[in-house]
Formats: structure tokens, sequence, C-alpha cells
DNA sequence: ACATTAATTATGT
DNA sequence: ACATAATTAATGT
């Protein structure tokens, strides 16, 4: 029968096809892929919809499939820091791995996004039973927390100007999606959120941008952001 | 060198 | 028409 308790709701069947090419799984066979996917819960998230909140109960964790997240902390005073994104075929809420049992930030949908997820008690399962998938797994948080300290050590020494060229950058290469005359952020993006992302405000962003704009480096309409010459933006990046 | 405040304009439903 | 995004200028630290 295909109805199956874990899965909420009308979303269409799970192939295996989802999993295969994706690096955690890549290394399983079929009827292992079909088994993780029956226990996996599917679901699909608006733009801006928080799929767990920080300091929350690690219960679950997940896989993007499709769409983008970003993590974003509160700091003390209650301005939101966005600390990385996330582009789909990663994991995310792999607190397990850190050894907590909290989420250690709030995962927020930047675009529509669609995500799997299983219930944390099969975590140590996966990681034992499963070829691979303990090795990718640690290689992206290892990855992750390489790219947060980079970002620290940038706040530290690096102006803003720079901080923001940095920024959009790393977007541009990680989400980045190349268009006819250049290379565009593929999910919405605001002034708002690149000054999250980059410990500034919404007006020096806007600045910024109104600035490379003229200068032919960026072209931007609302709540998109393309890169016509990265070069010259790398040369901001470095001062 | 950058933030803050405030006023103004543009854009999407 | 309304809410949200973006720009711009003036002023502050």
């Amino acid at each position: 029968m295909t109805m199956n308790a874990t899965t909420h709701g009308t979303l269409p069947r799970l192939d295996e096809s989802l999993l295969t090419h994706l690096p955690p799984f890549s290394k399983l066979e079929r009827r292992q892929i079909r088994t993780i996917l029956d226990q996996a819960t599917s679901r699909r998230y608006d733009a801006g919809t928080a799929i767990f909140r920080e300091g929350a109960p690690a219960e679950r964790f997940y896989m993007l499939l499709d769409g983008y997240v970003r993590v974003v902390r509160i700091s003390p005073t209650g301005e939101q820091v966005t600390a990385l994104h996330i582009p789909s075929g990663q994991l995310l809420g792999i607190a397990r791995a850190l050894g907590r049992d909290t989420y250690p930030a709030t995962a927020v949908t930047a675009s529509e996004s669609l995500a799997l997820s299983w219930p944390v008690h099969l975590w140590d399962k996966f990681i034992a039973e499963y070829e691979g998938f303990a090795t990718e797994t640690y290689k992206t948080v290892g990855q992750r927390l390489e790219e947060v300290h980079g970002k620290v050590m940038e706040m530290a020494t690096q102006q803003v100007e720079q901080r923001v060229a940095n920024a959009l950058l790393r977007l541009v290469n990680q989400t980045g999606r190349k268009v006819d005359d250049g290379i565009e952020i593929d999910f919405p993006i605001t002034r708002q959120d690149l000054s999250e992302l980059t410990a500034t405000t919404l007006h020096t962003v806007s600045r910024l941008l109104s600035g490379w704009e003229k200068a032919g480096l960026v072209a931007s309409k609302r709540k998109r952001i393309k890169v016509l010459d990265p070069h010259a933006l790398v040369l901001r990046a470095q001062g």
C-alpha cells in the first residue's frame, strides 16, 4: 500500500533517485535508500519559514532536497546574525553530529524549499550502518565550521565594503546560477538579509550596492542580485 | 569609517 | 490601497 504513516499528507511518492546522487547516500544500495526513504518525512516550506529554532530540542535531522536555508542566530541584543547559507543536497539540523541535543541555531528557508527529515533516534543507526554517511556528514560540518570561522576573522579584520563583497562572492560561488550577462544568486535576498550576513546595516549595504551598480559590477532588482563582474568584486573584497 | 534617524520613492500583491 | 523593499540625505559617534 502506498499510504505511509511517516509521510506528511499528500506529497508525491519519494523516489530513490532523490538520494542516490547525494554524497551522504551515494555509496548505498538501492534497497538501503528505500528503507531510508520509508522512514523519512517529506515536507515543503514556504520562503521565510523556520524549519527549527535555536535551543529547541533536536528531535529530527533534515536533508534539504530543494531550496536554500539560512542559518540564523539571535545575538544577546536581539539582532539576527546569519551564519551561513545551506544549499540543497546538504544535511541540516544535525545537532547530534555536534554532540548536542538542542539545535544550535535557527534554520529559516530563504526560498520555497523541500526537505526530508528523520527522527533523531535514527541518527546513530545511520552513522553505524550506512557506509559513507559518517564521513560525508563530518566533512560538511568541518566545512561549515571553517566557513563560520573565516567569517569571524573577516568581522574582526576587514572593513564593511570588503565584508559585503566577500559575502556576495561566497553566495555567488555557493548558490550562483549563470545567466546571460553574469551570475545571479538564485534565491530572493534583500539588503536586510545581506546586512545580517555581514553585521552591518541595510543602509550601508544599499549604498554599497548602488555604488557597485553604477560601476557596472552588479545589477539588482528587488530581492534579486546579479554579479556582472566577479573579478572587480574580488578586488573590493581585498581592499 | 560607519551607524542612526528619518523622509522619500519604488515595487509587488 | 496596502505592505514591504530600496534609496537618499542629514546627523551622530
